[in-house]
This record gives structure tokens, C-alpha cells and sequence, in this order.
DNA sequence: ATTACAATTCGATATATAACGAAATGACGA
DNA sequence: TCGTCATTTCGTTATATATCGAATTGTAAT
């Protein structure tokens, strides 16, 4: 049950699910999904911290960098039942699609392609 | 996304979370939830309206009381899969379980069996 | 009608949560 | 070592939520 809840809680949160979404295409590290969300630092590591004691969500440190991705193989039935589940449910929603682009863009952007960022979607 | 949250909301509280599996054997009036759950009247018709608002029940009035029951056919893809997701995930629940056994004991009750109650379970 | 009962709505309170800025932590490079 | 940068933790505030008792609504029986 406490994992159950943990998961539903952690869903349970537009921007939660809006970072979550945002992982669909590969890891993240917290300033870019900062940058996806638009909120401020503190908030968006509280966020990452939610939903990784739910389990939804595995984390990698490079150097100062704290990368997030969404769970894999290791995952609890449960959660990976709930993440198939959120991933149909919002795969069309506009304001993930949206953030898939900035998300994106925002990767583009780590390689020094940011000029070229918004042009190319 | 607002159907989503709506959902993830509802499943977001044990009590509520509750309720709706005590719905897995079928349907209950408000009456017999508040047995199972042990809460006020005015609580437990507030939990039953937010399920009822993401649309995880539906219900039915006959005269002074009010059944409720598990969404069905006509229940969006989402919803539906929200509601298998939960039941597999709670369904060896140590609550779950035993809540069943009270909503089971519930209903014989409202047949007019409630002395033999505990003793057949 | 009047009473009784199931359920809901209302109003109040206590707790939980989201958000932020500021301070602390941790890692890298000068 | 010191400064810088990414992240987290802390403290605060505003809002949301769970809960209950009391009042209200709606239905059935007397």
C-alpha cells in the first residue's frame, strides 16, 4: 500500500508528471529539466526527489551533474505497470508534447547547438 | 493531463484507495463504506464523490441510499487502466483483504444475517 | 404532515504540500 | 586552497486536503 501511494502521490502533481514525461527520450540532468519546467531550482530537485523514492525514476551523478531517467528493468511490477500506464494516458497531451520539444531542444543546448536549437523543430 | 491528475488524486488517499477496492466484489451503498472504512458519514460521501468525479465509480440511487460501484464498460481507456493497474497492484493488500472480509460481512448485514456474520468468515 | 433515516453540503480546524529564497553541500578547475 | 557552479537542504509562506460536527436535502414510512 505505502508503495502504491507513494506512486499515485508522486503522479498526483502536474509538474511532477510533466518531469516525468519529459525523461520519455533519455536521461535528464536536473538544469535541464529545470529549464523544461520553468521553476525554480529548489523545487524541481524536490520534485526528482519525490519521484524517486516512489520509484519511477533512477538517478546518475557526473560530477556535479545529477542525471535522471525513468526506471528500467529493476523497477517493481507496480511501477512499471504505472509507468506504461502514464506513458499511454499522456503521450498525446499537449503540454508533454510540448516539453518533448524543449526537452529536446534542451539537450541540443548541452552540445552547444544552441543557436540552431528552435529552428530545427 | 486534467483527467490524469483527477485520477492519480483520487488514488492518492489510503481511505480512498480503500473504498474502492472494498467496490471489488460489487456494489455497496455509502452506508455499508462507512462500516468498511470506519469514518464519518460526511467524509466517506466526500471520498466517494472525488472517485466519483475522476470517474473511477459510478453510482445509483435507490431511494435513501446511494450505491456505488466500480467504473465499467463505458469507463474511459484511461480510467480502465487505472483501475486494473490498481487492483493488481492492491490485491494482496493486508487492508485490502481485510476490508473485503468486512464488506463481504457488510452485505450479509443488509441481509438480515448479521449475528452469523463473523463466525462464516 | 410529521418523523426517521441516508446522504450531502457547509463551516471549521489541523495537517500536508508546493513553491521560493537563502544557506549548505559537493565537485570541479584555477 | 579558493572560487564557481550544480544540486540539495532548510525555513517560510500560501494553498490544498482530510476530517469532523452541525445543518440541510431528499426519501420513505407512519
Amino acid at each position: 500500500m505505502k508503495e502504491f501511494i507513494a506512486i499515485t502521490k508522486a503522479l498526483s502533481d502536474e509538474n511532477r508528471v510533466r518531469a516525468l514525461m519529459a525523461l520519455g527520450d533519455g536521461e535528464l540532468c536536473l538544469c535541464q529539466i529545470i529549464e523544461v519546467l520553468g521553476l525554480a531550482p529548489a523545487t524541481v530537485s524536490k520534485h526528482m526527489s519525490i519521484l524517486y523514492q516512489a520509484g519511477l525514476i533512477e538517478r546518475r551523478k557526473d560530477g556535479k551533474w545529477h542525471y535522471y531517467r525513468i526506471a528500467g528493468i529493476d523497477a517493481s511490477p507496480v511501477v512499471k505497470q504505472a509507468l506504461k500506464w502514464s506513458l499511454k494516458a499522456l503521450e498525446n497531451e499537449k503540454i508533454i508534447v510540448a516539453d518533448a520539444k524543449t526537452s529536446c531542444c534542451v539537450r541540443d543546448k548541452d552540445r552547444e547547438e544552441v543557436s540552431a536549437c528552435y529552428s530545427k523543430n
